[in-house]
DNA sequence: TAAGATTGAAATGTCAATCTTA
DNA sequence: TAAGATTGACATTTCAATCTTA
């Protein structure tokens, strides 16, 4: 049994930069593409008239960084930035013919690497409870982090 | 109950990051200490006649990068560089007095944070699960990266 | 004024090449 | 030869300042 916080804290940091470093690696060498793209890719295809504000709200980092990743991406060629009618201020991003290849192309690399690391080595139980204590965890870490201090 | 991969893996990735974000914004303010430059102090206390790859597998990184962070933390006066009697490849890392004055002042900032983000908003069962299965994950994803191929 | 986005500078990590010692 | 470490070039992120439009 394993409740130590601080070792908690190490497991969960050290698993997400081996996990995230193996499926980078995996997805460069089968389809030359960055996880950090994919992930970018994936909110993009996933939001409806998506902006860049949605993006760094979803994979929760600044929005100067997730301007930069854009220009890369667009860059690459891989998604392109279109007028938005109702706000001027902000772009609407939609991914190109060649975006919706890599798209496709990097899916099944990624749905592997993800059962090869989080589904094999434990039960379908374990992962399912892993999951919605993240996102019980999350979800509080990112509402605590919004509401300076709760209403005495 | 969640178990596509997908989503766990979007889970562990943004808590991570969120996590890592408000413990490294408070040690900043109290301590004037990141918490890479803790997690790297951290190692170096516990583990004797410690070396920079002893860092560099501990905390999952690489060992040039371990080596310009332990230059940075040398450059601010927390560790010392001391010569290694028994290999003269490597040296001794060890703390000096201001480090380990600033880690008395860092922990318990640090746990304070892990308290607040980890402990309160779930059970301590929940808590103790979760240790549990990070720490299956990441010793099941850290061997199959380390080797190769598996016995015919 | 505030919201959305962009930009350049700084911090931190990876990678490849190199150096020293086992 | 290989192991441990260092270094410089490069990539990616954060932060602060700025710009445009609501």
């Amino acid at each position: 049994v394993q409740s130590d916080p601080r070792q908690v804290f190490d497991d969960l940091v050290r698993f997400e930069t081996v996990l995230w470093a193996a499926v980078d690696e995996r997805l460069r060498t089968a389809c030359g593409l960055t996880l950090g793209a994919l992930n970018v890719m994936l909110v993009i295809d996933a939001t409806p008239d998506c902006r860049v504000l949605d993006i760094a709200q979803a994979l929760a980092i600044t929005v100067g960084g997730t301007s930069q990743a854009v220009d890369r991406l667009e860059k690459a060629g891989h998604c392109a930035r279109r007028a938005n009618p109702s706000d001027r201020r902000s772009s609407i991003l939609e991914l190109t013919a060649d975006g919706r290849t890599m798209l496709e192309q990097a899916s099944p690399v990624f749905d592997a690497e993800l059962a090869r690391l989080l589904q094999q080595p434990i039960t379908a139980a374990a992962l399912a409870r892993l999951g919605d204590t993240l996102a019980v965890l999350r979800r509080s870490a990112v509402s605590s982090s919004t509401d300076p201090e709760p209403p005495a």
